[in-house]
Parts: C-alpha cells; sequence; structure tokens
DNA sequence: AGCACGCCGACT
DNA sequence: GTCGGCGTGCTC
C-alpha cells in the first residue's frame, strides 16, 4: 500500500477548489509532510504549478492515472496542522477558495512566481531563430510583452512540433545573507601560527587572539568581528589567506526596527480596575475564554494586555497581539519591545516583503514568542499560543474587503478555541455585537471605566453649524471653535483638528448648470488633488486636468466644492496667518516613515495644530494637546448604511480622548448639522451604555445585526444589462431558498453601480439561521461558476461592513 | 488558469 | 473539402 499526497493546486477556481492527489516519489517519502508546499503537473499539458500537502491517504478513489510530485519546495513544512485545519475552515466561512486562504496565510514573497519559456526543439527558420530567439535557443515565453505576430507564430510552431513550451515555478523568498567568519584551527595550532609573525605583525597577532577565543563552531559576522577588535577587512582577508578562518555566508534577519531607539521598559504599576482585569485574564489561563475589556480612552489597556502577555511568556507560551494597523505606531511597538526585546516580530503593511518574510520565519522557528500585528498577522505561525489580544476590537480594519472576505476577530476566535487559550477582546467603544455577546454571558465583561490617575474625561462642546451658517459666512470653522484654537495657540497649548471624511471628497461643480465633473469608467465624482493639480478617480485612478470651463455650459463658474484637507488648512492659515499647521492625510503620509516624523516633530511642538483625517483619531498620545475639534461630525453619519450612528459614536469618542491626557484639561468642539442626533449627543456625554442601548433598539426594530446575520451577494459584469438580469435571477433563486425569517433587500445596483467599467448589483440577506443559508449560499457560488465564462463575477460578503 | 475537444462559418 | 473561431469541460 503506497501513501499518496492529497494537495490543494494553486488554481483559484470553483472547480478545482478541492485537494488532488499525488503519487509521492520515493525519495521524497521520508522528506514530505503536510504544510509543505510542492511543485505538481496539473492538466492537460502538465504544466508545473505550486500546491500545498494538506495530507496523506492510503488510497485514492480517482479513476485516472495519478500524477507524481515533481518537487517539494520547502526543507519544513511552512504551515502547521493547525493552520490547515484553520485554512479548511476559513475557506468555508467566508466563501473563499482554500487555495486562497493558504496564500493569505504566508507572507506574500511566498507566493509562487510562473514563468512560461519557449524551447527550440527542431530546425527552425533562421530569420526566425534571429527575429524571435536572438540565436538562442530557449526564450521566456511572455505574451503580455510580446507582439501579437511573435506570440502567433511561437504557437504556430508549437503546432508543428517546432518548439515546446515549458513552465518553471519560481520561489521569490530570499534569505539575507551577510559574510561571516568562522575559525578554522585548535587553540595550539593558532599558537605555532602567532609564532611564525614577524614582531611587527600586531595586528594578526589580535585577530589570532580573537579566534582563540572561539569555538569551532562559531560563526561571527565579519561586521561584528570589526567592531569587537577594531581590525579592518584587511586583516580579515589576510587571516583568510593564511588558513586561521575562512569566510562564510550567514543568514540574517531584516529587522524593521533596526533604526529605532529601543529602550527598556518595566511593568507599570496597576490601579484597582486593571489589577482586576488583569487577574480575571490570568485565572483564564488555560482556557479559550472571551473577556470584552471595555475601558474608556486612557484607562490603561495596553498596561493590562503586556502584563497578561508577560505572565503567558512566563510559562513557555506564546502571544499574540491584534492592533489595528493605524495604531501600529513607532510608540506602539516601541513599547512592546522594550518590554519583551528581541521575543517580538511585528507585522504591518508598512514592512517591505523581505522584513516580513523574516519576521515571519522569526515567529515560525520560534524565536520570537510575542506576535504585534495587524489583521493578517492573525495567521501567524505561533505554536502554544497561551493568550490572544485583540486591541480596539470594533475597529473596521479587521475586516478584510477582498477575498478572502474573513474577519479577524473570528479568525482569532477558533485559534483561542483551539489551544485552550483566552482571548480579550479590547475596547473604549465596543462593537454592537461584542457588547451584546458580554450581555448575554457568551464573553466576560471586564470594565475599567476611569482614566488612570483619575483623569476627568474632557468635556464637549456639540457646535450647531446651522446657526453658524444664519450668523456669518460659510466657513469650516465655527466663531467658538477658532477662538479656542487662538486661546491655545496664546497659551502655547496645542490643537489636534480631524477633518471626517468619511465617503466624502471635494469635487468640481459648475455653479451655473451644477455639473459634476465624474469619473469616466465609474460614474463618481472625481477628487480633487491640489498637490498634483488634477482631478483623480478614487476608485479606479483615473486622472485628468481641472477643468476651468464647464464642460457642459461653458460657464467660468466652475470650481471645487466640498472640503479636503488642503483646503481646510489654506482657510485656517487665513484665518489664524500665524499659525504653524501640520497636515496628516493619505497624500502627506504615503512615503514611507512620512507619518511617523510628522507626528514627531508635532510632539516636539515644531506646530500648533495638527489637522488631519481619521487616521489622527487614534491612539495619538500627546500631552500638550488641549483642544481637540472635529470639524464636520456628519460625514460619517449620513452614510446610507445601519453602521452609520456606530461609526460616528466611535469615530467621536476616539478623537474626544485625544484631548488632555496628561495634566491639563481636555475640551473637544463637535461641528455638526444634526447637534440632536442620539451618536452625538451620547458621545458629548461620554455615555457607551446608553448609546449601546439606544443603538441596539434601533438594530433590533430593523432587524439588523446582532440580531440578525447579513450577508451581502454581488454580482458585477462589463454589460449593465447582465448584471441586473444575473442578479435578479439569483434573487429569485434564492427566495426559494430561505427560511420565512429571512429577508431579501434588493437587487439593486450599487451606489456607485460602475468602477472601473464594471456594472454592480447586490443583494443584501438578514436572516436568523446561518446553517441553512451557508449550504445555499455554497451552491449559488457553484453555479455561479459555469456564468464566471461570460464575464460574471459574482463574491459572497458575510457580515459585510459597508452596504454601499 | 490553461489546455483540449468539439462543433459551425470563410477560405488556402 | 479544411482551417480556425471560441463555447464547454476537466485538471489528481
Amino acid at each position: 500500500m503506497e501513501e499518496l499526497a492529497q494537495v490543494v493546486v494553486d488554481v483559484p477556481t470553483m472547480q478545482t477548489n478541492q485537494p488532488y492527489t499525488y503519487a509521492i516519489p520515493a525519495e521524497f517519502r521520508e522528506r514530505l509532510t503536510p504544510g509543505m508546499r510542492v511543485v505538481v503537473p496539473f492538466g492537460k499539458g502538465s504544466r508545473v504549478i505550486q500546491g500545498f500537502v494538506v495530507g496523506f491517504i492510503n488510497q485514492s478513489d480517482y479513476e485516472g492515472e495519478l500524477k507524481a510530485i515533481t518537487s517539494i519546495v520547502d526543507l519544513y513544512p511552512v504551515l502547521n496542522d493547525e493552520l490547515l485545519d484553520l485554512s479548511a475552515w476559513l475557506a468555508q466561512l467566508s466563501f473563499a477558495f482554500r487555495i486562497s486562504v493558504l496564500q493569505t496565510m504566508l507572507p506574500n514573497v511566498m507566493r509562487a512566481k510562473y514563468t512560461k519559456y519557449v524551447r527550440v526543439i527542431d530546425e527552425i527558420d533562421e530569420d526566425v531563430l534571429f527575429s524571435i530567439f536572438h540565436g538562442q535557443d530557449e526564450i521566456e515565453f511572455d505574451e503580455a510583452q510580446m507582439e501579437p505576430a511573435t506570440v502567433s507564430k511561437l504557437l504556430d510552431l508549437r503546432k508543428h512540433n517546432q518548439v515546446e513550451v515549458s513552465y518553471q515555478v519560481g520561489n521569490r523568498a530570499r534569505v539575507k545573507t551577510t559574510l561571516g567568519i568562522q575559525p578554522l584551527l585548535e587553540f595550539e595550532a593558532y599558537e605555532e601560527e602567532r609564532a611564525g609573525l614577524t614582531k611587527t605583525a600586531a595586528k594578526q597577532s589580535t585577530l589570532i587572539s580573537y579566534l582563540q577565543t572561539l569555538k569551532p563552531t562559531d560563526v561571527i559576522a565579519k561586521k561584528t568581528v570589526s567592531e569587537v577588535t577594531g581590525l579592518s577587512d584587511a586583516i580579515i582577508t589576510t587571516g583568510e589567506k593564511k588558513g586561521w578562518l575562512a569566510k562564510v555566508p550567514m543568514e540574517t534577519y531584516r529587522d524593521p526596527m533596526k533604526d529605532y531607539d529601543i529602550q527598556a521598559t518595566t511593568p507599570l504599576e496597576l490601579q484597582a480596575t486593571q489589577a482586576e482585569a488583569l487577574a480575571a485574564i490570568n485565572a483564564a489561563d488555560g482556557t479559550a475564554k472571551t473577556f470584552l475589556l471595555e475601558g474608556v480612552t486612557g484607562s490603561g489597556k495596553t498596561e493590562v494586555y503586556l502584563q497578561a502577555i508577560a505572565n503567558v511568556l512566563a510559562e513557555g507560551k506564546t502571544a499574540l497581539m491584534l492592533v489595528p494597523e493605524i495604531s501600529l505606531t513607532p510608540q506602539m511597538m516601541r513599547r512592546v519591545r522594550g518590554r519583551f526585546g528581541a521575543a517580538v516580530a511585528v507585522l504591518h503593511s508598512g514592512l517591505s516583503d523581505g522584513e516580513r518574510f523574516d519576521e515571519w520565519r522569526r515567529i515560525e522557528r520560534g524565536e520570537a514568542r510575542v506576535v504585534v500585528g495587524a489583521r493578517s498577522a492573525v495567521f501567524a505561525p505561533l505554536e502554544n499560543i497561551g493568550l490572544i489580544i485583540m486591541d480596539e476590537e470594533h475597529e473596521t480594519t479587521y475586516k478584510q474587503d477582498e477575498n478572502p472576505r474573513y474577519h479577524a476577530r473570528d479568525v482569532a476566535a477558533w485559534r483561542s478555541a483551539y489551544h485552550n487559550a483566552p482571548l480579550v477582546l479590547g475596547s473604549a467603544t465596543p462593537s454592537l455585537e461584542s457588547r451584546a455577546r458580554a450581555e448575554k454571558g457568551v464573553y466576560e465583561l471586564l470594565l475599567m471605566p476611569n482614566r488612570i490617575n483619575n483623569h476627568p474625561m474632557p468635556t464637549v462642546q456639540v457646535v450647531d453649524m446651522r446657526q453658524e451658517i444664519i450668523n456669518g459666512p460659510e466657513s469650516n470653522f465655527s466663531t467658538d471653535l477658532l477662538a479656542a484654537i487662538q486661546d491655545r495657540i496664546s497659551k502655547g497649548e496645542q490643537s489636534v483638528l480631524m477633518l471626517n471624511r468619511r465617503g466624502f471628497s471635494s469635487f468640481v461643480m459648475c455653479r451655473d448648470c451644477g455639473f459634476v465633473l465624474e469619473c469616466p469608467n465609474c460614474d463618481i465624482g472625481l477628487t480633487l488633488h491640489m498637490d498634483t493639480k488634477s482631478m483623480k478617480c478614487h476608485y479606479c485612478g483615473h486622472e485628468e486636468a481641472i477643468p476651468h470651463q464647464c464642460p457642459n455650459c461653458q460657464s467660468n463658474a466652475i470650481r471645487y466644492y466640498g472640503t479636503g484637507t488642503q483646503k481646510v488648512e489654506q482657510e485656517l492659515q487665513e484665518l489664524i496667518p500665524g499659525a504653524k499647521i501640520v497636515r496628516m492625510d493619505a497624500d502627506t503620509t504615503r512615503k514611507k516613515g512620512a507619518h511617523d516624523k510628522m507626528l514627531t516633530a508635532f510632539g516636539n511642538h515644531e506646530y500648533d495644530i495638527l489637522l488631519g483625517t481619521q487616521m489622527i483619531a487614534k491612539g495619538l498620545d500627546f500631552p500638550d494637546v488641549t483642544l481637540v475639534g472635529v470639524l464636520n461630525a456628519d460625514t460619517s453619519l449620513g452614510l446610507p448604511d445601519f453602521h452609520a450612528a456606530e461609526r460616528t459614536f466611535q469615530l467621536l469618542t476616539q478623537v474626544s480622548g485625544r484631548a488632555g491626557r496628561a495634566d491639563k484639561l481636555g475640551e473637544v468642539f463637535v461641528q455638526t448639522f444634526n447637534p440632536e442626533h442620539y451618536a452625538i449627543k451620547l458621545a458629548q456625554m461620554h455615555d457607551y451604555e446608553r448609546f449601546f442601548r439606544t443603538e441596539m433598539q434601533m438594530r433590533h426594530a430593523a432587524k439588523y445585526p446582532p440580531y440578525y446575520f447579513t450577508i451581502k451577494i454581488q454580482a458585477s459584469h462589463a454589460e449593465e444589462r447582465e448584471a441586473a438580469l444575473k442578479m435578479s435571477q439569483v434573487g429569485r433563486w434564492l427566495k426559494n431558498q430561505l427560511g420565512t425569517d429571512a429577508i431579501m433587500l434588493g437587487p439593486t445596483p450599487r451606489s456607485i453601480a460602475r468602477i472601473n467599467n464594471r456594472y454592480y448589483y447586490q443583494i443584501v440577506l438578514k436572516y436568523r439561521q446561518p446553517e441553512e443559508l451557508d449550504a445555499a449560499l455554497s451552491e449559488l457560488l457553484e453555479r455561479a461558476q459555469s456564468e464566471a465564462k461570460h464575464g460574471l463575477q459574482l463574491s459572497i460578503d458575510r457580515e459585510p461592513l459597508s452596504f454601499m
């Protein structure tokens, strides 16, 4: 009886979304284990592709002849049993292909790169040999790069068996090496060498002494040797020539924090509520219990996390700490690194592919035992996890909005159950789902209602912008806010101003005829970008010149409308001429490190005012900021989405937390056209509990989560008719599958119906029995497969965060 | 995804 | 008659 490998192949389609059985050549049998990547022949031409071994079986019921694995890519499995199991579960949960999930779990560089080659195997025309092959017998076959005529000539040659096409699976993962040196002689042998030196050869003697301190197996980086001994490269090279040492390549890690100045930190003393929370978490050690740590901004959640991590590390376990991308600031990383040193690995989007790969390897080898990272870090290959923390658990960035559409919270819960490790969800403004679960006793609620040292919460003023408009000229700044900013400048204190830009942008509109400049591909207004002096589409990247004349009525009264950070900065500069303003938005922070630089400069009082978008709302901590202004609280309130109130409340609460964290009292101004809205009023009163109850009633009445599950089904096609037609078919079919308590909304065209010349239609389902629906939805995806050939794309999004 | 098989229109 | 269009189905 022969063992066979089950391989998930790198072909992301519905029909290939299953393991294929391959024979294992005898020479691989000892080495191959599940979780390794392999190269296998697949399909008619037996082109080679990458696959993941997910298991072994003894017998296959496949009728045809089994092919054999071509080669093994990895020396050690890149995915352990846990992650393999997780991938199967997650693929099903998120309606994604298993291969997509497996790829998502690994650093980018481990994704296979395929190259196609054509090789001459018969006599061919000399002209062709020169013009296409440049005299070589094999060239890369890149159809996208080649002339169409060349491609068809090559296909023709292949048909006549004059050339053959082959495929190669490339591995982009590169291990970085530096030069190291290794001693080659024994202590006595070195003494003899020393005796043979002339009296003037002091440096060589130093080198010998150094080499004598090493063990024969030691490999020391050449750089280190130079630093320790003060010897130059020339001497080391002499040592090599004389046979004292060997230069060997040493594997090194690209350290994303190498430029950081890390100061060791020690545990801080805890307040009573912090100590209670920590005790509860520590007591849950070894059980898959979920906590909701609801602590106001400034209550010291991070310190609780760090001490809880220290506790599991002391038991020889590992810890995973998830934070939103935006909180992965250098300050935060310094704090964690300062506490746990080299045991910490960080994973975030700012890393280069190489750095990410190296951090991943440090985790995989067990060298890093604490992982801090954004969403995808939830797949970190840690063994023996003792604790999982998810900070700011309500953050929307934990949900991936492309395939596989998973929520990191679900993955964290799965891993918590697998490892019998507690999961701590932390937030000042928990998501309704989580808070509701705590209410039902599914999660244990830990409350930290007080700020450290009982700093009072800042006072929040709600400014009614409707009155402002009546009383004066249109402006982004109310009289009160402006006065407050000026007051701070005169006192040498700092202000943070936030422009809420969710679903909002500045666009060009004709004052005479109302014409709005739109993207030719996407049906949405183009956004004005002053830095490039152009109009850009936020969806497809289309760019064109700023119009000076209305294309519709030729009027010159075409100008921009709405508010961008640049425009606000300009206005503020005019209103307060001497103010030093630093603007932080997606444009100014695009460059690597720009973010950190600006914040550091602001922290050093180089500026009076920090003006920015949502990104400034999270986790920044400046002691001299005593004023926070939210310029337009409404833009997130007006979204056509049931999350609107929740998002607004979260944002206002979070940004309020930026004011007055030290001994100085903070003040917050919220400008709004909806001063009576409960999300704004309750944020003003720092009353999460009442917001939770109010919002729960709204959700209950409207049959939305957490009372109902939601699913968004989206279809897109280049032809609007096709997309609409298909979706109504889907709608009719689904109706028959749904139980009586399920509600179907749509199909409707998406609010931005056309993106990149594709038309989008969607159906939203609200339902209570997930089991029944899941089967129907899986079937739907399978049925949609045949339509995919006709240009129809269908996607299913469980618990979508946007319904737009 | 990529390849082969297969069944209908315009040509060496 | 056949060469080749791309619609359909399969890949261990």
